[in-house]
DNA sequence: AACAATAATGTTAACGCTAACATTCTGCTA
DNA sequence: TAGCAGAATGTTAGCGTTAACATTATTGTT
């Protein structure tokens, strides 16, 4: 059995002997410290990498005083985004030995236990979609100085720090791409009034509409509230219509996954008679069939750039500032790719 | 105020020197040591409560040598599972001054890469499905003596430490559920061949019939893979037997979602016609529609017994044992509850 | 009463890391 | 080219706790 109690694991002694530096310079290059050389600093990651060293959070909080204690706030109800996001974030953590502490809240958060949370477990805060659409919340943890990273809120804000990626543009190449294939009637789904997300997405689809030439015919356009049921009660409606779209671009995967089966049971063949498009791809677009073309955003990584800001951000704070990351078109089955 | 991070807490050496002994006997009082002389024992109590001690986690975890980093194999693709299984596993962590992480693996691990992780990077390891019935991968970890953790696999050994549920018995209430609301012609959609659970859930499906003198009609049992086209696919070759089902009980919830597509192209009415069952209470189950009637495995708390399973045990080792945890029929509208 | 056992308590050295200070390089001035 | 400021790196000393071993009480035995 593995009987001795002495595991060998790496510690940041053998990644200093490794680089051929001293324990120090390790620490340093780990915490970002700025008095670092360029070149040794990529030594010493070049070192950390070929070890697969990660550093030990209980041995960093007892020598620092600190805590490197993340929360995240989750309560997604659509959560296949929750598992890329813990993943990325889970990942990015512990790549710098930071402690991610999850906790689930609803919409109805309470402002009292929440200041509690702030003054005593967290010293950094994630706060994904759709809560960080919340300006309470925003108000509340800049009231109180705490470093938070806001993901994919479509707010616009210069107060806080936000990772989203431009929906408006995202929705207008998904729009695009339908056009490029002929489609001339596109119907469109969509979000969650409450989200602002929502009306990034339409405003990017109908701008894409306008700069095709093609009307903006408002029949065309259902408001959904980002759940399959509603996507597929929207699509109900749209292929009861006259004359039919040719193509419907749901504002998220749910919904378009909704639109797919709406399609099937009024007996349309998705993609011969419809094409389909959703976004996030999230994990419910390579679940059905057929697989949905979908807006990518890269919510790992959003994640890992969140947990990297805060523990940058450790010293000196956050500075309020809005990073926009890239978006990729997906396409699959839906649209007959 | 939150600023300042130097709280001068009590520490073991402060109740040391309150209660007049050392600060070995102060640390075998808290860790509920036998060898301590009952008076001395109290008196030590009396200062901790006194001077409202607590125990440093950090420092705790680091002077233990206890299982301080858990590895956690990811790579499943209806990945909802996901966010549950780290959810709990992450609080579970925090609680107890553990660190998670967390790694990619597709079934064709690489054992060389593998072994130097073991090696080095954890302390031990959770294995959710589908890796979890790799006789590969728990081979390895037991020649390697890595602590392990199994999770929802229904693989019959005695050699590892496994979480999960009664797979069996499960399907068997599920199956009594559906006969007890007058179905007597149910289809049953099995799972991937290649995972334990496929065949556990199919003969406590089979002993239910059985049990409720119902014919096994092998026409009525489908072959799946676990995923949403095999279920729809399956559900159509059902559909289509001269006289058809009134219940199917899909293998997982991606199936039961293709089954409900499957239903609808097919112009069949769930569940006025055709009530369906799924199995895992994954998010898909509340994503469409009608919501899924399935069965609830509590896999956040099963990541968190794993997590405390796998802490508790870090002095001696894991000792070989299955837990089996409970389930629960799920009932919700698309049996018509 | 003297002496093992055994129980109870104490001492010392890590655990892996970082703060604070110490030292050694740079590049650049005069 | 000596000399110096500032950048880069190194050294030392803990952080609060427990493992392992050392020592001292206590008990029972003959």
């Amino acid at each position: 059995m593995s009987g001795g109690r002495k595991t060998n694991r790496m510690t940041i002694a053998d990644v200093a002997g490794h680089a051929g530096v001293s324990v120090m310079t390790v620490s340093r290059v780990i915490n970002r410290d700025s008095k670092v050389k360029p070149a040794t600093r990529t030594s010493v990651e070049r070192s950390i990498k070929t070890l697969g060293y990660s550093p030990n959070v209980a041995a960093r909080t007892l020598a620092g005083g600190k805590v490197r204690r993340i929360g995240l706030l989750y309560g997604n109800p659509s959560s296949a985004y929750l598992g890329d996001l813990l993943v990325g974030a889970l990942e990015a953590a512990s790549d710098v030995g930071a402690q991610l502490v999850v906790e689930r809240t609803d919409a109805s958060f309470n402002a009292a236990n929440f200041s509690r949370r702030i003054e005593h477990d967290w010293d950094g805060l994630i706060v994904p979609p759709p809560m960080s659409d919340s300006l309470t919340l925003r108000q509340l943890v800049r009231d109180r100085g705490l470093p938070t990273v806001f993901l994919a809120s479509a707010l616009d804000t210069t107060q806080s720090f936000d990772i989203r990626i431009d929906d408006h543009q995202a929705a207008f190449e998904m729009t695009d791409m339908l056009i490029a294939k002929g489609h001339k009637r596109i119907g469109f789904i969509e979000g969650h009034p409450n989200q602002t997300v929502s009306a990034a997405r339409r405003s990017g689809f109908e701008e894409a509409l306008d700069a095709a030439g093609l009307d903006i015919d408002t029949a065309l356009i259902e408001q959904g509230r980002f759940s399959y049921r509603s996507g597929q009660e929207a699509t109900a409606r749209l292929l009861d219509l006259e004359s039919r779209p040719t193509a419907i671009f749901a504002s998220n995967d749910d919904m378009a996954a909704g639109c797919l089966a709406g399609a099937a049971s009024a007996g349309v063949c998705v993609p011969n008679e419809l094409a389909v498009a959703g976004f996030d791809d999230s994990s419910i677009a390579t679940v059905v069939w057929p697989p949905l073309s979908t807006l990518r955003q890269p919510v790992a990584e959003m994640a890992a750039m969140a947990v990297n800001a805060l523990v940058d951000a450790g010293r000196d704070g956050l500075v309020a500032t809005t990073r926009v990351v890239e978006h990729a078109v997906i396409r699959r089955g839906s649209t007959g790719d």
